[in-house]
RNA sequence: GCCGAAGUGGCGGAAUUGGAAUACGCGUACGACUCAAAAUCGUAUGGUCUUACGACCUUGAGGGUUCAAGUCCCUCCUUCGGCACCA
């Protein structure tokens, strides 16, 4: 036998798997659809990360495992192509967007396919293909025709270094999610997407899938649901209301004060107009101008000293009890949740009384009233309020999907014709966003003046284009029928995969990506182009991979792992079974060089087991370890244990190499279990045992649940708790049985001698505890 | 500040139900093979005390429940993730 020599077997069966076209998908076969899922990875000139293989090589290794337990399985892969890096890297080289991510998608096609996933590459996709975005731009008309597109001056976070407009979700820590800078706030007009309209069945409809828990919560905290009620507080000798938003209506009686947010239009009203009865209009325009000044970080920094100003000279009326409040404007309250105005309660709310007691306000400890009563009482309103915000979708830059409309000054913004579509990206001299904020599309002047699809009038093109995360809002509906023409996907195709059985992807993704995503998918399932309501059954996320000093890989820490190194030195399958080891799925885990070597240790002690295979051996001593381990390895991988599915392998391993001569049978038992982890090697060995169809072709082991349990075991001997002795016994042996033969033991009888026993505890199968005075 | 997860050898980690803590892998030491090395194989490997048999201690800290606690309860500490003046 020859030595286990990787670079030969994995290009040979690369290439016979390339041609078998192994792993294609076949539309509406009767077999039983899985569709596996996982995020496609934005090609960077870096090359593949580390962190993207894990989440492949664990879904791969379920597609694997499906297709042997007799599943038709759609494992497809494509590029999310658009986005800023690329853009960056054009701007400093002048090479155009389309050329560099060819080169990018390349590589990392080639990366993808050395380390042996068994995707369907007949599917591949490219967001930046027209022939994707033009589908892109089809689903946004139809958002815009059923009103969930629309155009709105805001104030928008605005990052100084990008140019660009950033969603609320995006500014992380009063930062640019992207590049890190600061933003401030700017007014621009913005398509929006009115993601809000859907914010209870993204809620409810959680119930309806899969996911883990923690993603769950993560969705269920963005989209922030509370029931409260809107109350009204007249001012005193006017005809004007203020409108407070509260959950606790109950407290009521307690409110000693109002507070309304800076940009109420309460407080812009009474500044400007001269016969408001506000006595201090100047120290509070000051203030209004101060917290303009101030990030959303630091407004919302809960260190900070609480700052805001009386509106003197009115004062507000409780419906409740009638009395008299004074009203405040501070800057804790926000204008863009409920009503921008609050009712005070020093009593019950921390912040609250923070406030009163830097402003002298009084505390009012009356009791707490039947909510639902005080509010039929004061004629208020019973409402629910969102944390979830509409989705800013424009950006002014060049390498995304231009948005399809156009600005007609006799008619206004109108949709582009369908069959315009798609809208290319034409090509530009200069990639940098404008001083002005717009988008570089802005500068072809040839491009930008076209003809009012309406009127014919002279008319200009919308320069913006969409956010990258558009190509990836409907991505796993492409796949189920990439090449198609004339509709985004094939509806009887789209019924027969949807929705995805299994979608993995990084924790980063599952707040912001999967709500975007459930979002479109429920708006095409309402105008009948999607078929599922929810597009992910099941979600799961994997941990990142840090480099070796623990640190998250970056190239400027200079602890980036290569793939390409490590499949070249110790070959794709060591790499994979080294990924599924090297610690629970889940959680971060720094990469260990020397943890490869071992998975390498345990691939060529497989290969040399093969030496050991006798024909004449007709039996198994191992019979059940071997049953119990086929068990383990099946539940550990559904369960995405792969680290302990790993170690019951070795352990096969192990007790199979402590045998003189193995079973043929037993041999491929356990080529077949480790086959979805180290698919090459496994496949080699299959076929130099004589085998002419593929080991994927096989089915997955079953186990015998009879055969699993052990004829003897051994008992546990505990006095008062601890672990004294133990001995061999037969299994299912009787409590009585258990204690004499207990009992009768020399070390037992020497640590009982003249104590009396006062109780005897047995669990079968496991010990005995002997509890004495 | 709130929510969530976690804290176990020199390291990554295991322990489905409360029932032998440290599986599996890495590392280290010694041995076998070898002229030698590498590779491979074998043995050992939580700590303290003991010549030894063995005893005691040990899952972030402290307390509790229990015949029995890594696992359950209480208090506290630390780390990571998410959210954050959301009324």
């Amino acid at each position: 036998m020859e030595m286990y020599n990787h670079k030969k077997i994995e290009k040979k069966w690369q290439k016979i798997w390339e041609k078998k076209k192994d792993w294609q998908a076949k539309d509406f076969s009767k077999k039983t659809k899985y569709y596996s899922l996982v995020e496609f990875p934005y090609p960077s000139g870096e090359g593949l990360h580390v962190g993207h293989t894990r989440s492949y090589a664990a879904m791969d290794v379920i597609s694997r495992k499906r297709r042997m337990e007799g599943y038709n399985v759609l494992f497809p892969i494509g590029w999310d192509a658009f986005g800023l890096p690329t853009e960056n890297y054009a701007i400093r080289t002048g090479i155009h967007p389309k050329i560099a991510t060819k080169k990018n998608t390349d590589n990392f096609r080639r990366q993808l396919k050395s380390l042996g996933f068994s995707f369907d590459w007949s599917r591949e996709i490219n967001t930046t293909d027209p022939n994707y975005y033009k589908w892109t731009q089809w689903i946004f008309l139809q958002l815009y025709k059923h009103g969930l597109a629309y155009k709105k001056k805001m104030p928008i976070n605005w990052c100084l270094s990008c140019k660009i407009g950033l969603a609320n979700e995006e500014v992380i820590d009063g930062r640019c999610e992207r590049c890190g800078s600061l933003t401030e706030k700017r007014e621009k007009e913005q398509w929006m997407l009115k993601i809000t309209k859907y914010a209870n069945r993204l809620l409810k409809d959680l119930e309806k899938v899969d996911y883990l828990e923690k993603i769950k919560t993560q969705q269920e905290n963005w989209i922030g649901k509370s029931e409260g009620a809107e109350i009204e507080f007249p001012i005193s000798n006017s005809k004007f209301l203020i409108k407070v938003f509260t959950t606790r209506a109950d407290t009521i009686f307690g409110a000693t004060y109002l507070v309304i947010a800076p940009e109420h239009p309460f407080v812009q009203e009474q500044i400007t107009n001269h016969k408001s009865q506000i006595t201090n209009k100047s120290e509070i325009q000051n203030y209004i101008n101060k917290v303009k000044q101030k990030s959303e970080l630091q407004r919302t920094d809960l260190s900070k000293e609480k700052t805001g100003v009386e509106l003197k000279g009115i004062k507000a009326i409780n419906p409740a009890n009638k009395k008299e409040i004074p009203v405040f404007v501070a800057d804790y309250v926000l204008s863009t949740y409920g009503t921008g105005a609050i009712m005070a309660v020093p009593q019950h709310d921390e912040r609250d009384a923070e406030f009163a007691k830097k402003f002298n306000l009084p505390f009012s400890n009356a009791p707490l009233v039947d909510a639902d009563e005080i509010i039929k009482k004061i004629n208020a309103k019973k409402t629910t309020q969102y944390h979830l915000r509409d989705w800013v979708f424009s950006r002014q830059h060049y390498w995304g999907e231009p948005i399809p409309m156009i600005f007609c000054n006799k008619c206004g913004w109108q949709p582009i014709n369908e069959k315009d579509l798609p809208v290319k990206l034409p090509d530009v001299k200069k990639y940098q966003p404008t001083d002005t904020g717009e988008s570089p599309l802005a500068n072809i002047k040839k491009w930008v003046n076209t003809k009012c699809p309406k009127c014919g009038g002279p008319a200009k093109r919308e320069t913006d284009t969409m956010p990258n995360w558009a190509g990836s809002n409907w991505y796993f509906l492409r796949y189920c029928d990439s090449k198609n023409k004339k509709s985004l996907a094939d509806f009887k195709k789209l019924k027969y995969w949807m929705p995805v059985n299994w979608y993995n992807g990084g924790m980063e993704h599952t707040t912001l990506h999967l709500l975007y995503s459930r979002f479109w998918n429920k708006f095409l399932y309402d105008i009948g182009f999607a078929p599922a309501s929810e597009p992910y059954q099941k979600r799961t996320s994997h941990g990142m991979i840090l480099g070796e000093d623990g640190e998250k890989m970056s190239k400027s820490r200079g602890n980036v792992i290569n793939p390409d190194e490590i499949v070249k030195n110790y070959g794709a399958d060591a790499y994979r079974i080294y990924q599924m080891f090297m610690g629970p799925f889940d959680q971060a885990i720094p990469w260990d060089p020397r943890g490869i070597e071992g998975a390498r240790r345990f691939l060529n002690k497989i290969w040399n087991l093969g030496r050991k295979i006798s024909l004449k051996k007709n039996f198994s001593s191992l019979e059940t370890l071997i049953h119990q381990i086929v068990k383990k390895v099946g539940e550990d991988i559904e369960a995405t244990k792969f680290n302990t599915a790993i170690s019951a392998l070795m352990i096969l391993a192990n007790e199979f190499e402590k045998e003189k001569k193995l079973r043929v049978k037993d041999y491929t038992l356990l080529l077949t279990l480790l086959a979805p982890f180290a698919p090459h090697m496994t496949e080699e060995l299959w076929s130099q045992l004589g085998n002419k169809k593929s080991i994927f072709l096989e089915p997955w082991p079953k186990y015998d649940p009879k055969k699993i349990k052990e004829k003897t075991f051994q008992l546990v001997v505990q006095i008062n708790g601890k672990l004294r002795d133990s001995f061999a016994a037969k299994s299912d042996i009787s409590e009585e049985e258990a204690k004499i033969l207990t009992l009768k033991r020399e070390n037992v009888k020497k640590w009982i001698r003249d104590k009396k026993i006062i109780k005897i505890i047995f669990v079968p199968n496991k010990l005995i505890n002997i509890v004495t005075n």
